[in-house]
DNA sequence: ATTATAAAACTAATGATGTTAGTTTTTGTT
DNA sequence: AACAAAAACTAACATCATTAGTTTTATAAT
């Protein structure tokens, strides 16, 4: 059932995280993973759908590696503490895999149903903890997708330059949970959040 | 001093907002942008520098026009409300101009001085609103990467489809402001910002 | 061991794109 | 009417994704 092996798909994806880590997402092309894996550009068909293919591939392995940090951290922990650890590990990872973070949200079908999942179980994860805080159901999603909101964008902000001014970036993400764990605290005793 | 008027760049980034928002950045090229314009792709070099040129004027073209709008909310209004108002906008002006909301974050290089002074009017616009709060200086810096980051994390996310459950996203977007105002009240009052 | 097979990798070719160089056209100014 | 400068053009090249068809090669069956 398998007259013969080549490359593993593993290897291909470790290949072009490491280029869109070093030289950006852009630089992730059919030609440079090719030359990086010393074969030419049309073998990699044999193993991913094109272009496409791969940049969806990647996003969904991009995923995974992050969900198994998030993971790593969460167990074991509840509440507040377990927001500010998954926050500053979400954070990280962004920070470590700069590249690969990026192709997590540039799957070329966002909706497609191998992506969707893959990251259903980040949220899921996310769920679990803000479920600690008594939130459940609808409040629950609200929370996450709030949280999620935050994370991305502090990430994504922070990967693009967009805090020009040189003030330390650990203290805002820190202030920044804190102050949506105070808000969820806060919205829940006004009965705004169940 | 001009002895042939031809294109306006103006009508030239107009047309590239165009094809962003119906197709996408990535179909914004040379090519297509060419076409559109009736005119050959080389004949772009002499109003651009080529398409990293190209991403870059749009980029700050598109920050300058969610500048305007965010500017047109703001006024008279402060606190709460101006928060409330600005989160809503932001959003709005990314779900009209999916294409443009995208092109403010993909310039080549984020760091190059004119993107960031389109961006800083933005940032600058932010902070008197947290001065409305009674945040100076750092505080308020941090204040406003916060509002940023849910801004920009929510506006991102939703568009690549990152919220998949059907659960009202006007509702979640609410929440998600009230929370960050609760947030940073409780903040102050723990002294934790000043 | 030999052979058949199926996957992997290849060569060759095509179309689209960005880009450069050099030429022609156009139009406001002198 | 002549000039000059900007705009638009043609031609050409490099790079890339992709398809079609061929060759190689390692495993599985004989």
């Amino acid at each position: 059932m398998s007259p013969r092996i080549g490359l593993d798909l593993q290897i291909i994806l470790q290949a072009a995280t490491q280029i869109a880590d070093t030289e950006g997402i852009e630089a992730v092309t059919l030609a440079s993973l090719a030359k990086k894996l010393k074969i030419r550009p049309p073998s990699l068909y044999n193993h991913v759908d094109g272009l496409h293919g791969l940049r969806k591939k990647l996003a969904i392995y991009g995923l995974e590696q992050l969900y198994n940090r998030l993971v790593q951290e969460a167990i074991g922990r509840s509440g507040d503490d377990a927001v500010r650890v998954l926050g500053k590990e979400y954070v990280a990872f962004a920070r470590s895999h700069p590249g690969l973070y990026e192709a997590t949200l540039l799957a070329p079908d966002p909706r497609d149903p191998e992506v969707q999942q893959a990251g259903s179980k980040i949220v899921d994860l996310a769920v679990r903890l803000m479920n600690a805080y008594g939130l459940e159901d609808e409040a629950a999603i609200h929370a996450v997708r709030g949280l999620r909101s935050i994370l991305h964008g502090f990430a994504s902000l922070e990967q693009r330059g967009g805090f020009g001014i040189p003030l330390d970036l650990d203290v805002s993400l820190s202030l920044l949970i804190d102050t949506f764990i105070s808000g969820i605290d806060s919205m829940k005793q006004n009965g705004k959040l169940h």
